[in-house]
DNA sequence: GATGAATGAGCGTTCATTCAT
DNA sequence: CATGAATGAACGCTCATTCAT
């Protein structure tokens, strides 16, 4: 049986406290994000909520958008393991959209908030200046790569220069559907099988 | 015999230089707020681009999110007439969907950047306070109305409680198809078929 | 008798307001910066002192930097008015010498301060960015052309390449000489005496 | 045989690392407030810029204003001893007046920038409390005690009571003159010629 | 002695809104 | 109805300094 030294179990020392307190920050800002909106939180609150003083925050991110940013780029790929994890035994298209679906509804039970308020914002922010590949727009490729899988049995792929566009409707459908189906309190379980049947119809 | 000054002569009828006022105010606003977005148009720019005093933007909008909200509903108005020019004389649903697609399309080009300024500020605005009835969602719903005819020659209704989702999933599959075509430089005609095939396969 | 009219007296209204409000600034300004200096005076004090909000002293001044340099103008101006009076009359070399000492002792001791304070984080402000003319080089240049006039009866002309560094350095008897006979108590009158010796005895 | 590590060979004598890490920052800090002056120069920066911690800053120095104390005296000094070494063979005032010029070219050209400085921002620092003693004072007391020798062969001692105003008036010219001469461009050689002899004649 | 993450008072500045004219 | 000077709470951010390691 292996015994890890001490150092590595308890004295974190060197480098920890740095991440810990940004973790903290993150988890911070996250709640604030969601609760009010990235122009109502200001980096003050966020660094008090997280226990924190106020120029914690500025040893972590250059300024409030990097820090919105980071929290953008968190929840993305926390959702991308959720759905990787439905993704990787999906027979067929039809399983992997339902799939997909199944993950983003999981995710949003468990992160309620997250998903509406990186997308909406994310908007918002990237008009200020120039921050090229949104959010929205690698969500968009990652369905186009999905995409390219046969649909239907003897399916073909799909033209590649078309997938960019189709992928971003996808993500269109489901954007604006769960937002419909959650603002009027229509069932998930429902709504998740509607949208499948919606997709998989545009994509045949 | 007496001159009256020229100002008396040709002075609008009472009441119509507030029209009038509220009218430049309003297309100045639509000015900034799609070169620069909501929270970077101030209403001082607004007045001035509209050539009149601080004070009077007050005397027309209780405040600056009325104003934004004025500005929505005129796009929304605006867009109606380019939709019920093209919808009423559609014989099927593709015909409606592409005579949609079209006139938004037309519209978006007479005047570039509304919808989507409309659209994406709206969410920040909404999420401030409690505005119950989103563009989107009064969008979803004409398309849920639309959607109602009979889609295929023997085709049924929409099931009703579905509608509104599936208005949503359409307003979607455009609403992020346009802007990815957009950002990526996609050429209009063959996007508008690209996006009318999609939604026709999606409801039929 | 001339009557004036009504509105030149009493009835500023129309940007008086704007008048007033900055000269009030620049009142409070001079006293603050003189008393606590450019960095420890912040534009919040200034306003407060004049009996504004701190939003007023942004209308009239770009910033705070902007502020300082209008304080300092307004100190030179005073201070040529000063000098001109004594040197419009002054017969010769020395006389002018000793006037212009005279109009800066009579200046410093009606405005305690103003000219170290104006002379002193100028050069801290300059550092800055580029502001190229100096106070100290406009003062070099006022004697500069004063020393132009011949010195003694059979004086000749100074040489043009050298009265820049010359009255440069007679900016500096004075500044130097002054400050240090203040620093230490010493009587203004017999610092001017042997100063204007000092000045006439290096300009033979 | 025991081989000691090279870190115990080469380790400085107890002791030797404070001296070391004092030195460097006061090398970090001469840089740092020369190219960008004191209010823009944090402590932060010199430490970093000494390849040190930034608490190591505060075991040398008690505060930043203690730190640029020790950078104008050390300035002071080292011109002192181009200033010594001048002087100690100066036959007369003239030559010792001369003489002093030059050390002040020299030290200026070897080390650009730093006499400015340590004059310029004492100022500012001085204002912010009550340290009596500038540096400008204490050049003059030594101009002052310079000037007691006799000048000219016949020549006898100065007041002593005029003789601090006097050594602040040299003061004045030398720093105003090679100032100006500077920001004009002007060849130190003449400047110093010219120079020389404005003190030499107000001394006479 | 050396470190650098942490601190929080304080900075200069903005802007939605009011109100006397 | 129109004006624009005035307002002041609030903003994002900095930096001299401390202290646990």
């Amino acid at each position: 049986m292996t015994v890890l030294p001490i150092s590595k179990i308890e004295a974190p020392a060197r480098g920890r406290r740095t991440q810990d307190s940004r973790a903290r920050l993150l988890v911070a800002a996250r709640k604030l994000f969601v609760e009010r909106g990235y122009h109502a939180t200001r980096p003050q609150d966020i660094s008090r909520e997280a226990g924190l003083g106020h120029g914690t925050f500025y040893l972590h991110f250059a300024d409030k958008q990097a820090c919105f940013l980071a929290f953008t780029e968190d929840a993305r790929s926390e959702l991308d393991s959720y759905l990787q994890r439905r993704l990787k035994d999906a027979p067929d298209v039809e399983s992997a959209v339902r799939g997909s679906l199944e993950a983003i509804h999981e995710y949003s039970a468990a992160h309620p908030g997250v998903l509406v308020t990186a997308m909406a914002d994310a908007a918002v922010i990237a008009a200020d200046d120039a921050h090229p590949v949104t959010l929205v727009d690698r969500w968009a490729m990652q369905w186009a790569a999905l995409l390219r899988l046969p649909v239907g049995q003897g399916g073909q792929a799909m033209d590649p220069d078309e997938a960019g566009i189709i992928g971003a409707a996808v993500v269109g459908i489901i954007h604006e559907g769960s937002a419909y189906a959650g603002r009027h309190g229509k069932a998930p379980g429902p709504t998740i099988d509607l949208l499948t049947r919606l997709i998989i119809k545009a994509l045949t």
